[in-house]
DNA sequence: ATACACGGCCGTCTTACTTCA
DNA sequence: TGTGAAGTAAGACGGCCGTGT
């Protein structure tokens, strides 16, 4: 099985242009989870110690979702949970390069992030995602240890884990950097964590990603929002991270994304509420003020009419110069003929300037073609 | 029709980190 | 300048639900 992650640019037409190519290629009709597991076994990707035996991250999956389904019909308590859980079944994943073969001092972060490398895409493109991380951390005696046991020198996603699980904990920020000692503790906890649970008891420890897999998997998400398991498990032996963890922090953004998107609708909808308030009290003095001219002037006056145009595109409302009593609107079919028309004459002034469009929450900068003109 | 596996969403907990007095 | 409290961001988890087999 081949397994790579190609992160070059592409000749797509949409805007972005970076696409993760998952170039998996199972021999049958291998696309569920369990039959990945089966694939993957042997192939030395996430090799593992432990008193239960081999394990990899796939079926970690699986066992998290019969876990989920055991303690459903189980009803413990989450706190009895964590103190009495049986031990994870995955112990100690293991990096398989020498760790000699890592660079100590690779260029600074200056350079880029990792899936711009021009290199990118080819057969060293893990390797050359080093490029840019913070290394002056040293590697855990445990992981040196475990790394020179099983090291093979011939898998490149072997050593693309070496790579983030050594630098994982080295997330570039004031603290870590000046704290190389806790680095290397939290290196630790990290690389064998589930271990760490089993042996202390302490409940879930929370694994800080480093700024590196952060935006790799910002790039991912930009990409699709959701991922299936062969994508998901690509990212988790791209970043050296369990799939469980890659789900998770996917689970995470989309519920940040929607959050802001929650946002953005509420200020949406409190400056829409501003605006009828005001439009209101406006429309309610107007009237006021035509019962006192109809009551001070006994002919009544035909006012004019004001009429509503809306951009078709984006279906924003302008307001004409009261000029015209009525408007007519001619619709189209598919075929391009017209099929009907409709003539709209409102009698009421009305002010504008408000747009009727829903507000989008572009995370990645995506502007609406009329942001620019939206009310502030 | 039913059971089951699986994945997404939601609410919540927990921890790392920042800000401020 | 050091320190602890408060606040925030984000990783992790369990439960629930929808969907497909």
């Amino acid at each position: 099985m081949e397994l790579g992650l190609s992160l070059g640019e592409t000749t797509s037409s949409s805007s972005r242009q970076q696409t993760f190519t998952f170039v998996d290629k199972p021999s049958t009709t291998s696309t569920t989870a369990t039959k990945m597991v089966n694939n993957n076994k042997g192939l030395g990707f996430c090799m593992s110690l432990g008193l239960s035996g081999f394990n990899n991250a796939t079926e970690e999956e699986q066992q998290h979702h019969r876990e989920r389904e055991v303690r459903k019909k189980d009803g413990r308590n989450d706190k009895e949970k964590r103190s009495t859980d049986l031990p994870d079944p995955s112990p100690l994943q293991l990096d398989l390069l020498p760790i000699a073969s890592v660079p100590r001092n690779p260029a600074p972060s200056t350079q880029g992030l990792p899936w711009l490398s021009e290199n990118a895409g080819s057969s060293g493109q893990l390797g050359v995602s080093v490029r840019g991380f913070d290394v002056n951390q040293s590697p855990s005696t445990e992981e040196v240890d475990d790394g020179a046991a099983v090291s093979s020198p011939n898998s490149t996603v072997s050593s693309f884990q070496i790579d983030f699980s050594i630098y994982r904990g080295g997330n570039g920020n004031k603290r870590d950097s000046e704290t190389a000692g806790l680095n290397e503790a939290e290196a630790d906890r990290t690389s064998s964590k589930a271990s760490d649970d089993d042996e202390n008891g302490s409940g879930r420890k929370k694994l800080r990603l480093s700024k590196e897999q952060s935006a790799f998997l910002e790039e991912s998400f930009k990409e699709h929002n959701t991922l299936n398991p062969k994508q998901k498990l690509a990212l988790s032996k791209q970043l050296n991270l369990r799939p469980r963890q890659v789900e998770v922090w996917f689970q995470n953004r989309r519920a940040r994304t929607k959050l802001k998107q929650t946002e953005v609708d509420c200020e949406y909808l409190k400056r829409r509420c501003d605006f009828l308030t005001e439009e209101n009290r406006r429309l309610h003095k107007e009237i006021q003020e035509l019962r006192a001219l109809k009551s001070s002037q006994p002919y009544y006056m035909q006012l004019p009419a004001t009429t509503l145009t809306m951009c078709p595109s984006c279906e924003r409302v302008a307001t004409t110069t009261p000029t015209t009593t009525t408007t007519t609107t001619t619709t189209t079919n598919n075929s391009g003929s017209a099929e009907n028309s409709t003539t709209t004459t409102i009698n009421t002034p009305i002010a504008s300037g408000f747009s009727l469009t829903k507000p989008r929450y572009y995370p990645f900068s995506h502007p609406h073609p009329h942001q620019s003109a939206a009310p502030s």
